[in-house]
DNA sequence: GCCTGAGCTTGACACTTGTCAAGAGATGTT
DNA sequence: AACATCTCTTGACAAGTGTCAAGCTCAGGC
């Protein structure tokens, strides 16, 4: 033993499919993150996540070295995808007001759509806080949001003709404040929060230029 | 047994000092907090909040009916105390710069001493999305936040006189994300976020009035 | 046909958790 | 002095945790 699995991190020393292990842990983190939307970094066990895929428990320490790795691969593997999600409202909008609404729409379904998934993202930046080990992977994503967050708001402000009044931090600092609070409210109320939300925003926005 | 022990949430049918029951209750709380802003809410077992504590953690079953109720309980008892740091503020302020300077000084301040205080509030925020027990609580407390931030903003559009731009939902929201952005940066960075915190504070202000 | 090793399952381990019952001390009333 | 009740400690329980070792299954190379 002890030299012969493939000591994950440092990956299998196998032959052709050379990604196999790979789409597996992919396949994992899928699940995982289903789980983990659901019960919340701390109650999810990881023989919960493992019943939530098609494997059994033991198989989560093949691919990953414990727990941790499985939740911050997973958390990664998840925002890779949705950091691009405002990317087509910033292209396709040809004027302030158009932009100001494909944004609220956009953020008022990324709630209705995946509530779970971004419960999941303030309960591990929370947890970052109090875990050390986390705090790399969260700052590293936290970044990429903010810029994410940047690139509208830094359109807007090109759209109309005038400059941000703020700086990137403090863009992302309040419009994230506003979604938490609406994801908050939404696991209460439900879907009508959504349209407070996107008032809110067509609120805010106006006052991030100049 | 059964009914000798004081059922706790019911009370003791006790004699005289009237409330040496409650005042063990905020004992212990003050206990729990200390523990849970260490350990966020997940991690913190009652044997160690008992162990900060002068009981032996068979104790916390004799005044609470269980976890959760601690901890209710105990969030409570923080905020209580904590949802009045502001009105000096308000009262003293005389001149829409000097409130902005106050306001700002006082967020950071607040960081400064009650980081752990503030991580865990979040904590358990986040953890009602997953909880539901912990929902009305958190709701109410919440509300009541948003009324202390409130009572700040509108006070700066009264000295501005200009009336606000934004309601108290939206000027809670952006101004609890700007303070939660610096919190979690202060875990990473320390100190040095906190100039940056009012910096914030002083361009975002303006914005909310007209 | 056998062997090897990757992929996965099973079952166990050491430990922690919330909870609670039994009972010891303390306190104060009668 | 005796009693009752409040207060608190101790020790136990069952359930659940992350982790890991042993071994099963099966495909591919000899």
């Amino acid at each position: 033993m002890v030299a012969v699995t493939p000591t994950n991190t440092s990956r299998r020393a196998a032959p052709r499919p050379v990604d196999k292990f790979d789409r597996r842990r992919d396949e994992l983190a899928e699940s995982a993150l289903t789980t983990l939307g659901e019960l919340g970094y701390a109650r999810a066990s990881l023989r919960e996540i493992a019943g939530n895929s098609p494997f059994s428990h033991g198989v989560v320490h093949y691919y990953f070295d414990d727990k941790l790795e499985l939740v911050i691969y997973s958390i990664r593997y998840y925002k890779a995808r949705c950091v691009t999600r405002y990317d087509a409202v910033v292209r396709d909008s040809t004027s302030p007001a158009e932009l100001v609404e494909a944004f609220a729409a956009k953020l008022a379904q990324t709630i209705r759509d995946e509530a779970p998934m971004h419960r999941l993202w303030y309960d591990l930046r929370i947890q970052s806080m109090f875990e050390e080990p986390l705090r790399e992977a969260i700052t590293e994503i936290d970044g990429t949001l903010q810029a994410m967050i940047w690139r509208v708001v830094d359109r807007y402000a090109t759209l109309s003709g005038r400059p941000p009044s703020v700086n990137a931090s403090a863009a992302y600092g309040m419009l994230d404040g506003l979604f938490q609070q609406a994801l908050l409210a939404y696991a209460t109320l439900g879907d009508e929060v959504l349209d407070g939300l996107a008032t809110q925003v067509r609120a805010v926005l106006p006052l991030l230029v100049r």
